[in-house]
Order: structure tokens, then sequence, then C-alpha cells
DNA sequence: GTTCGTGGCGAACGTTGTTCGTAGCGAACA
DNA sequence: TGTTCGCTACGAACAACGTTCGCCACGAAC
């Protein structure tokens, strides 16, 4: 194969030695690139050849420091979510703490679209996260949630705010603010046929009061209701 | 181009008239085939070009009835949704009936492995899923929920039940059955620092107590308690 | 001064979704 | 009956993806 010799030198014939100052790879460095693409543009344009381009670098030398994509994207969510901090835990103030902990999590997700697709239904094993897992477990039974609902909630919280990550992460996606889908719902609800849609017909304008903050402290305190009504009863 | 005069004739230059009486393409018969790979072999073998082949076509022949790939995976996600009878709306047995919904959309989910994803951040406006958002709407009136409460929860159930398909599809995915991912997890958990760890050492046999089934059912009935909660509140 | 090993990376492979241009059939028309 | 038209079907090609192969050049060791 001579395609080498009948090559015209590219414009940037320079070696290795005389750019300027390139830090050298690691997993850390190419994990926050990622990030970087990936507040700007979305997980969709985090693709290993745009972060090496990034990286002024070929695709194939990320694949010494990350095993492969998918490793990529968990080792990003592993840094978002990292990111929350964990406070000291106070009995008395469990409820709240936990709504912290939760809305640091869906607030960090938010900024970093679609992200949250790669949490969903792959529950995240790395310390990090464990860390996060003991201390909600732990905000949970100082509420005097039994040890069993404690832990099924464990599973449960982290899922709803992934999910509600999800949503709103859709709509930053597709460039429409929460206020321009609403009006074209309550459009759409309105035109519905009364006699197949009552219930929707009818309550139009409750189904898209609330954008998605709200939902989402709404599902919340629900679940949170529920669990303390169930504390209560046994 | 002369490639065509040098070729070979291939194994099959069968034309369109001789095969054995295929059915002519329709967007049912492409969402069908793309359904039974599904079932078969997960979301991600359902390719254009997988369905293409089981319809001994080329890729470029569905796009005349499907406007691409994630239509199609809309459209297949209305089908298994939508195999979901709706019953008639018994106010007595409100809780009943929205349970049997949701576990309904669950195990067509299940069945379905991986179809979960396609439903996650973005809510189906469908007619069949405007008629079942209308029935779950009545449902959760019927049992006292306030106008609003109702509302949003339409939007939390289907949330709750799709993450929950996906868990459990990520568990069919890789293979592993429940109980040796409980058996790891119970292992990797009692293998923790006590110390830094100290809640889920503590009751690492209650966070992987349950499956899929019993952990679903345990979020709806929470949620549902919160609601009932609520309303008997205001 | 020569050899060796290793980190870096250009190029290539196999697949993906999607589009283009054409071939071929049935129906309509001259 | 012969010709044209329109439309479905589809082979081939394109761009972009994740990943792997194999070579190059550098620094250290002998």
């Amino acid at each position: 194969m001579s395609t080498r010799l009948l090559d015209v030198p590219t414009a940037h014939p320079r070696s290795t030695r005389d750019r300027p100052a390139k830090p050298p790879l690691s997993e850390g460095l190419i994990v926050e690139t990622a990030l970087k693409i990936l507040r700007a543009e979305g997980l969709d344009a985090v693709t290993m050849r745009r972060v090496a381009t990034e990286l002024d670098t070929g695709p194939a030398s990320l694949y010494v420091y990350i095993g492969g994509r998918d490793e990529l994207r968990r080792a990003m969510l592993d840094r978002v979510t990292g990111s929350v901090p964990i406070e000291e835990p106070d009995p008395a103030r469990w409820r709240e703490q936990l709504h912290a902990l939760l809305e640091g999590w869906l607030r960090a997700m938010e900024t970093h679209p679609g992200i949250a697709a790669v949490a969903v239904g792959d529950p995240p094993t790395t310390e990090r996260s464990l860390l996060a897992a003991d201390y909600m477990l732990g905000l949970l039974l100082a509420g005097g949630i039994t040890p069993q609902d404690a832990a099924w909630a464990c599973d449960i919280l982290p899922l709803l705010t992934t999910a509600s990550a999800m949503e709103t992460a859709v709509h930053i996606a597709r460039g429409h603010s929460w206020e321009a889908t609403a009006e074209r719902f309550e459009a759409a609800f309105a035109a519905l046929p009364a006699d197949r849609f009552p219930n929707i017909v009818r309550h139009g304008d409750v189904l898209i009061s609330g954008d998605g903050d709200e939902r989402f402290r709404f599902a919340i305190d629900v679940f949170l209701d529920g669990l303390v009504a169930r504390a209560g009863r046994a």
C-alpha cells in the first residue's frame, strides 16, 4: 500500500512535538471534554470522533484510557451526579435534605441534556453513587420509614428523578419552551371530541399546568407522602 | 458504471413476479415484522435493514410507508401499549382498574424488551394513548383525587411504568436472572466497609429483596397512597 | 550509537440511517 | 394494439458511527 507516497502533505504536517503544549491525554481529560460537548450540544453530539477532534487527536487514542462509548457515558454520568454535594445527615430535616439531593440531581442532569438516558434502567454502582444511596437510605430511615420501604424507595426515587430529567431534556433538545408546548397541547386537547375524551377535554387546563420542576416536586412529594402514610399505618 | 455487466448473476435472480406470493408492503406489515424481531432479539436488532431483509426487500422500500427509524419505533410502541385492553370504568373499582391498566402496560413492554426506551421522555400523543390517558384520568377522578393531582398523576404513573419496564428489560438483555443479580449485589453490599456505608451494609438484605414486579407494585401503591392522603387532607 | 518498547494515531472495517436514480409493472390513453 | 404515464420497489451509494489494526516516532536502556 503506497498511498502514503502519493498523498499530498496536508495543511498541518506538524509533529507531536511542536504543538502548543498539548496536555497529555487521560481519562479525566477525556470525560471533561465530553461533558463540555454534552453541555453545549447534547448527548448525540458526544461521539468518540467528536471528543477526539476536540482533543486534537484521532479516535483511536481514546481507547487507551476509556473502554469505549458506553464506559465514557457511564463515567460522564458519574461525574455529573457526583457533583451534587452530600450534606451531613440531620434526622430532623430528613425530608428537606432528601429533596435537596434529588433536586440537585435533577438540576445537574438538566444542565447536561440527555445524560439521564444513560441512567435509566442501568443503576450505577460506582463508589460515589453507592455513597449517595447510603445517604438516601439513612435519610429515609431517619424519617421513620421501615427498612424495606426505604430500600425500595432508594430504587424508585432516583428512577423518578432521571425520568423527569429525561422529559425536560427532550423539551430542551427540541428547542421548544415549556410555554410553547403547553399552548400546543391545550389547543390540541380543546379540539378533541368531547364524547370520546370527556375527561381530557374538561380538564385540559390542569393537564397542561405546571412546568417540569413543579411536576417533579409533586411527584416526589406524593411519593414521600405515601411512604409516610405507610409508616404511620404499620 | 458498468459493474452491472461484470457481475455474476446472484443466486436469487428471481424477479418481483415469481416470488411465492409475497404480501404487499404496508405500514402495518412493517410494524408487525419489527415487533416480531423485537420480541425475539431485542430493540437493538430492529434496524431498518434487518426489517427489510425479513420482508425480503431492501431498506429503501420501507421509507415509502414509514418516515424513518424513530417513527417506526413510535409506531411499535403504540401497537404494544395499545394492545392493553381498556375496561368499562367502574368507579367503585377505580384503584383495581388502574392497577390492571398499568400492569398490563408493564407486561406488554416486558415482552417487547427495550421498547420502553422509546417511551421515556417522549410521551406519545396518538389517539390510542390519549384514550388511555382519558381512561386513567377518569379513574383517578372517580377515586376522589383532585383534578390537578389527577392530571399530574397521569404524567407520573406511565413514567413509573416505563421506567420499571426498562429496568427489567436490561436484566433480560443481560441474560441474568433476578436471583443471580440479587446474589451478586448482596455479596457486594456485604463486602462494603461498614464505616462508610453503614446503612447499605446493615440493610443489604432488604435492598436486594423483591423482584421487578414486587417493586413495581410497591411504587404504584405508595404513589396512590400519597394521592389518596392528599385528597383526604384537602 | 544502536536497539527496544511503548504511547499515540492515521487509516480502514463493518454497520448504521437515509437518499437517489432507475427499473419494471399495471392502467390509462391514442 | 401500441405507447405513454405514474407509481411502487429497490440496488447502490453516502455520510457518520464505534472500534481495531498496524505503523510511526519518540525516550530510555544497553
